[in-house]
DNA sequence: TTGTATGCGTTATCAA
DNA sequence: TTGATAACGCATACAA
């Protein structure tokens, strides 16, 4: 027998199934059965046939039309809110790597501006048959809850829930990573916190983070706290509000609640010219590569964003492997990094 | 004629062209030329009944059934080197955007650590019969290229060059962007003007940077000029530099290849003590949203990322109408954003 | 143990 | 102008 030739060079129609079976001499179900069910039911002469002309002819199957058989895709949906958010990346990466090792491709639909289109996406998504959807969005648009229970895939959230969708919950503990920022600063002796986030109108993570530092702080009778929304287009409310936290002339801190939060207050905060960890404290929730870079370094909260994507696939694979539990929630906590933006403040 | 029902809410069996066909009192065929062909050949009354089933069924076609028939799938496939990569995430953002305009859904495929799985991503996009593809990557893998041109599909590389692959090239003008910084430097009168890059060994871009870089230097004999390498792992390599740069007694200044290294350089000088546009000038190449924030703020040269993306996408969606014309570069301009770090030397 | 035939949801080629 | 019918590439019930 001589050697078969490397698998083909030049771009040509696409080698199928039925090439491979005449290649071989055998049936397109014996080659079918090859590739699906190698272990069951085969001479050993035949397989070694087949498995020559796989190689001889560099045939692959062709996963659309598996798909069409099966119902079946290899293909999960990842729904972003916006793909220019680093936390939406870092979980994007964590979950495309498990995808990936779990034999799964990634069909990736950024919202953008607009988070009425996620019925959209999820439609868009569902029709190339995806087997499960990951969701990383607002859960402002209506009709998205009513989208995916049509499809009848697995659904998981990761870090927004949303009101009436049943599905799989992966994020951050909130409560806890407030929690933890409050107690920092209260502990490096700062006790008048202002607690800065987005407006929080529908948007769980945000309320509940809140909810849990004005929580601690109501614990803490020597504390004085406040909450104050920043929108993108009022950067003088906040630098006034932070004017009036530092008048009250007690030792004044600032808890960001995201990172675009820390970018503003940082902002602010160069304007008034004001110094991190001594006319100020801070923490700021989200651990971003310039954290240590700015000012004296700030305190920050990491996220474990690429466990959470990572775990939110795995809740997505369990699910597809026919897991049927009510919904599930993953809490994982937050890791504290202490900078200087948070050094005592009896230190001043 | 009672009103029809709004499309099912359960969840179900797929509801296909064949329905529509029944519910309608007509074949498929006419159903499916109602899709692809509405004008021309159609009985008006037969429209309406076709249309009215769609609508109470709620009908939409199945993209894999469509790409397994024609062979085109609407689907685009991006290669990324790593989506961690600020940069790669603006590019990504900017594609997907004008992917969607087009109809077109993006599939994601990271190639997260090693760049020899590049080959790997090719083919397990292009065996979901992609239309085109986007790479933005190193171009490392031997068997990239030679995996491209196996599809038979368009290209378009974005800031990497290929060195054997036949394709489209989108990118900023490095060349350019390298000498508006280094020209900046010297018009605010710093003279003694360090190249600071990754390791170049194979990286197109970061070879145009520094050869303009080099270049530019070479016609002004006022000005000295140098590169270094910066390895990951090498702080105290960086650290030693700049020591010996400044000890020259020149006005010295460093020129960031991008936004890692610039990350690398603020980290640095902050070890050292030292303050930018004080004791070191400084321009970055990449903007971010940290760049005002870090000391007195980074004086960079952005990228336009976004129109970065948008082009890749244009020029791949041109190919897939049919336009054959050789590869071609669109090499898009940088600008600079000035801020204190290159503040007068004499200033000082 | 292997081969034949059918269907997944479309589109396209033919007749009618 | 419309309707059968045959692919597209694969998996599987059934027959051999």
């Amino acid at each position: 027998m001589s050697p078969t030739p490397p698998p083909s060079p030049v771009a040509g129609p696409r080698v199928t199934i039925a090439d491979v079976a005449e290649k071989a001499g055998v049936s397109k179900a014996t080659v079918s059965r090859f590739l699906n069910r190698r272990d069951e039911l085969l001479t050993p002469e035949i397989a070694q046939r087949v498995e020559a002309a796989i190689a001889a002819l560099g045939y692959s199957p062709s996963p659309m039309a598996q798909a069409l058989k099966r119902g079946r895709s290899r293909l999960i949906g990842l729904v972003v809110a916006d793909v220019t958010n680093p936390y939406s990346v870092a979980v994007l990466r964590g979950a495309e790597k498990a995808c990936q090792e779990a034999g799964y491709l990634l069909m990736l639909f950024n919202l953008g501006d607009d988070g009425q289109r996620e019925r959209e996406a999820i439609e868009a998504l569902a029709s190339y048959q995806v087997e499960g959807l990951i969701l990383n969005t607002l859960g402002r648009d209506e009709g998205a809850a009513a989208a995916v229970a049509r499809q009848g895939r697995p659904v998981v959230l990761v870090d927004r829930r949303h009101a009436d969708m049943q599905a799989d919950f992966v994020s951050l503990d909130n409560a806890g990573a407030a929690r933890m920022a409050a107690g920092h600063l209260r502990e490096q002796g700062w006790d008048d916190l202002l607690f800065v986030t987005e407006p929080m109108a529908g948007v769980s993570t945000r309320q509940e983070r809140e909810a849990a530092f004005r929580a601690f702080v109501g614990g803490h009778p020597e504390l004085h706290g406040a909450t104050f929304e920043s929108a993108a287009d009022d950067a003088a409310g906040l630098e006034a509000e932070l004017r009036r936290l530092r008048a009250r002339g007690r030792r004044p801190a600032v808890l960001a609640s995201n990172a675009v939060i820390t970018l503003r207050v940082c902002d602010a905060v160069a304007r008034l010219g004001w110094r991190f960890g001594h006319d100020l404290g801070f923490v700021g929730i989200d651990e971003t590569e310039w954290a240590p870079l700015v000012g004296p370094g700030l305190t920050t909260i990491a996220q474990p964003t690429d466990a959470l994507g990572r775990l939110a696939t795995a809740c997505l694979l369990e699910r597809l492997q026919g897991l049927d539990v009510p919904p599930r929630q993953i809490l994982l906590p937050g890791r504290l990094v202490v900078r200087r933006s948070s050094a005592r403040a009896s230190d001043q």
